[in-house]
DNA sequence: TCTGGCACTCAATGGCACGGAGTGCCAGTC
DNA sequence: GACTGGCACTCCGTGCCATTGAGTGCCAGA
């Protein structure tokens, strides 16, 4: 159906409409690229194109524009990914390196990849589900006040204060540490479950319940998703690309405000460490329909995720490449300085 | 210089203005308001209110839009504060009250901000150093890794992990914890190094030198205002106020990114609990200079601050109005959950 | 000191003609 | 059958012009 000089002339249309934000017609196509035809015969070419969704005219005597199919096709087949020069890449290096603790980590990253991009970035906290335990701690504040802080491999501390039942003196709260932390040093916080059950039945009978719920407590709310968290750079960005969103960047600014809805957005993502593309409608949030999401996971074991988001209309091939290498860097980071 | 009318047509001009965006002309203000007086009595008076720096005219033959001069002379002597409706207050109350956590009461207050006022809403975290100690933790770790964590009376939790140069065995570290505690229980962060220097006189000569390293780190690290944080909400609002920005709302949008400049300008407000406005090129950010901050501290001795930012075409009795009404039920919030 | 009247300015609006870019279609050529 | 050149048609964007209307400043008079 579509022989190579169609998809040709897709990839030209998408380069073009990218590069000068105009629709662009068959006279522009063939001066522009060598595709060694004429521009009569581009206009049947388009004309299919058209027929089969993926381009689109604004209006008759316009030229075409790519629609989200055409950017999907374009994403799939047509485009090699732009790898970022040696320079970028060592600006990004010595940029990260930098950083003094995680939270450094997370926000230099979000604005580096908001600027690299010249989009609005998005970065999430290395969850904690897919992170490792380094470390667990219970400190009694009080006799039946505990607080627990949980340090995982990423260098994320959480910590939750829980009230208990019964009074528990400080010899049975530091035997409880260390026990806990013998069986969970190590593990996924998704294997805590298992690893804290041994730990309740070697426990004195009387203090059963007592550490029974501590430890629900404790990897219910840390494994549930509440304390995700992501953190945005570049909403600026967005500005400067207005007249991509018909109407106006309001209802996109609303989307990019519910960080539950953009953490969903970059969980589904496909697989670990590939870069996955959302174009326009694929994305099922009504705010975000006029925009894509480039996204990626970081880390080990998909510890988080990134991504970045902008107008349909975007260079694709240096979006792909510029989150594949920022989250390639990021997380060789947090691999040093766990 | 400027008599009682000629006040009234300066507010009757920011009302106008304010409400429909327009500049306005003597005509229609002399139908809209009762003033008494015709068209052309109040052209004198507005030509005189132009040389005094008050309003200004886009062009020759439009109406007059009051200058950041203006509004500050409305804000300060022409305004009266519009108070919420019982109905907004009960809504403001149920739905503080329903926080679980310190995270959530900022977050919950943020959108309640922006939501009430329809502007962008800045919320800062209570600050560390102007609110109490309520407990401090200390916990080894490994011999020469600590982990210090602070409690305040409004519910932040803050910890750090630090290395020493000498072992400190669980006894010392546990002797150390109490006395800091004894020391510094209920204290202000400010009050901190004090206490701390009496504790590292009182403990054995050997640790001294280690322990006088970990009070400083401590007192150093959560005294800073590395650690304050801002939370944004309704950006998206900015977009629907857009043609109020000349030019675009990007510049807007990349100041309001800059957490540490906003820090600093909520910092800058004046006396704890009354409500300040500062007035387009009042606020020392070129990113700002279109727009307003109306803010106020929040909680006991001022413990935080919040603000509304948007243009200055504001609604200054009603954001005043606003401001004051949330920040007075936050502070009762926080009190009553500490 | 206020008012009515008057001449003037200037942004905004709408109508109109025109050029240009683009399209679809068709007949002709390789 | 695939490609090309030509042609008629559409329609956006632009510039131009006249008109309108809101608003101003100023002046003479009450």
């Amino acid at each position: 159906m579509l022989d190579e000089r169609k998809l040709s002339v897709l990839r030209a249309i998408v380069e073009d409409y990218v590069s000068t934000r105009e629709p662009v017609g068959s006279k522009a196509l063939a001066e522009r690229h060598a595709l060694g035809v004429s521009p009569a015969t581009i206009r049947n070419d388009m004309a299919l194109l058209e027929d089969e969704g993926y381009i689109t005219q604004p209006h008759t005597s316009a030229g075409r524009v790519p629609t989200d199919t055409g950017y999907r096709l374009f994403v799939d087949r047509l485009a090699t990914i732009k790898p970022l020069s040696a320079a970028e890449r060592r600006a990004i290096g010595t940029f990260l390196e930098g950083a003094i603790d995680l939270d450094d980590i997370v926000l230099r990253t979000v604005r580096l990849l908001a600027q690299v991009t010249g989009q609005v970035a998005v970065v999430q906290y290395p969850s904690l589900t897919r992170s490792q335990v380094r470390h667990v701690e219970i400190v009694a504040m009080s006799p039946r006040r505990l607080m627990v802080v949980v340090i995982s491999t990423t260098g994320r501390v959480e910590q939750r204060i829980l009230d208990i039942a019964i009074d528990l003196d400080d010899e049975t709260v530091a035997e409880l540490r260390n026990r806990i932390n013998e069986a969970v040093d190590g593990k996924l916080l998704s294997e805590m479950p298992d690893a804290a059950a041994t730990v309740a039945d070697s426990m004195p009978i009387e203090v059963r319940p007592a550490v029974a719920a501590i430890l629900a407590t404790m990897v219910e709310s840390l494994a549930g998703e509440g304390e995700e968290r992501v953190v945005l750079a570049g909403t600026a960005n967005l500005a400067l690309f207005g007249t991509d969103f018909p109407g106006s960047i309001q209802p996109v600014l609303e989307a990019l405000e519910e960080h539950v809805v953009l953490l969903r957005l970059l969980g589904e993502a496909t697989a670990p460490s590939q870069v996955s593309v959302r174009i326009g409608r694929e994305l099922p949030v009504e705010g975000l329909s006029t925009t894509s999401l480039v996204s990626s996971t970081y880390g080990t074991a998909g510890a988080g995720h990134l991504g970045v988001i902008g107008p349909t209309r975007m260079d694709y091939p240096g979006t792909i490449g510029a989150v594949r290498a920022v989250a390639q860097y990021v997380g060789r980071i947090l691999e040093e300085s766990s």
